[in-house]
DNA sequence: CACTAAGATGAGTGAAAACTCATCTTTATG
DNA sequence: CATAAAGATGAGTTTTCACTCATCTTAGTG
């Protein structure tokens, strides 16, 4: 929901973080930023088992470096997970601020869906960096922008009454899960969401 | 359940393969049931990832001895996965016969569901053990049950006529891995279950 | 019971990957 | 420009794991 600053394209990155204890040196924010694309796109490709070797390789620094900005490679999955929730977020507010609020909550999700399909990250890190990071500030602005576009579409009498935000996640997560693994075209991915959306519509047409 | 033999539990194993090429020793066989199930529980636990040495020590039998009937990790998993889609099948069959022809891939998918959550064997196995075994011939099986049941379903306009196998299967695998990751419970898988079966049926009641 | 081949054993091997640290390089400041 | 501290480097170190093999054990047959 926060309305972070700039750049909706995604690559270039804000650095928005409040809690800025340090002021980096010049070369040390740009190899952050350097690992951090490039862990990007290495976990993107590979999954997160992808090696933090590969990582240092592709971003053009030394293994040493990756570690003395990341402690850890869990940090380092955190990190990018943190920057990817965030992304969702600026998508989520904007179509919160939208006037069809009914189809607001449809459209996140099929980008969602469209992101883990073409990115293992999303999807893998949910599960790789695992439960503790589901209470993580990061995950529960992600879970509160989701709750905004669920009562919306509920207030406009789009989505069933009875649906739950938990419900919404759990279809959430599992379809971005499915993407990936089964290797879905285009095709396969609108008819599918086609069926949880009708599953989520109101019975009769409208309110 | 299965029209195969006995023991629902898990451990005892049909061996109902066609393949017999070599007469086992007894004590062979016996192992490799053991080794069967030890593997069933630690991966259920702890994830395909767990160690081989694990399977071992909760087996009861030494590394060499299972990879001696498993002459890799992956073969090991892919028995696995070949005893879980066995058993299915027969689940399968069993709902087929049934003569609520509509609910019958409801009420398998519900159990499949079940299994998943409880196990993260059947779901994690798909993803690790790949696109290799998605042709292969017990998947195949698989497949064509659900096939099977979903033509059944639409006979009986219970489900709607333009949903297609492809995407019954991606719902399944995704919502069976989002039974994992988030640690559901039985209400939430319900209702969860309850969207996607009413995405599924045909709009208006009955046919 | 003797005997042999099938089977079991488990220390050992090699590869892969996360993480460390002593040493060199660069940035920013007086 | 000098200099000190922050940062980068990359060859180890350690750990974990799949997999092997020389040796011992056991099941089945005459």
């Amino acid at each position: 929901m926060t309305p972070t600053n700039s750049s909706p394209g995604g690559t270039g990155d804000p650095t928005g973080d409040p809690g800025d204890a340090k002021p980096l040196r010049a070369d040390a924010q740009r190899n952050r930023e350097r690992i951090l694309a490039a862990a990007e796109a290495v976990f993107a490709e590979k999954g997160p088992s992808a090696s933090t070797e590969e990582v240092a390789a592709r971003a053009g620094v030394a293994i040493g470096t990756v570690f003395k900005h990341f402690p850890t490679k869990q940090a380092l999955l955190q990190a990018i997970m943190k920057g990817l929730l965030g992304r969702l977020d600026g998508e989520m507010a904007e179509l919160a601020a939208d006037d069809a609020p009914g189809e607001a909550l449809f459209t996140f999700v099929t980008r969602m869906v469209e992101q883990a399909a073409r990115k293992r990250t999303v999807v893998g890190l949910l599960a790789e960096t695992g439960v503790d990071l589901q209470v993580a500030s990061s995950v529960r602005m992600l879970r509160e922008g989701i709750e905004t576009l669920l009562a919306r579409s509920q207030e406009a009498g789009a989505v069933r009454e009875d649906v739950r935000l938990d419900e919404v996640i759990a279809l959430l997560t599992g379809i971005c899960q499915g993407a990936l693994h089964a290797g879905w075209d285009g095709d396969l991915q609108r008819r599918t969401l086609a069926i949880v959306f009708a599953g989520l519509r109101t019975p009769e047409g409208r309110r």
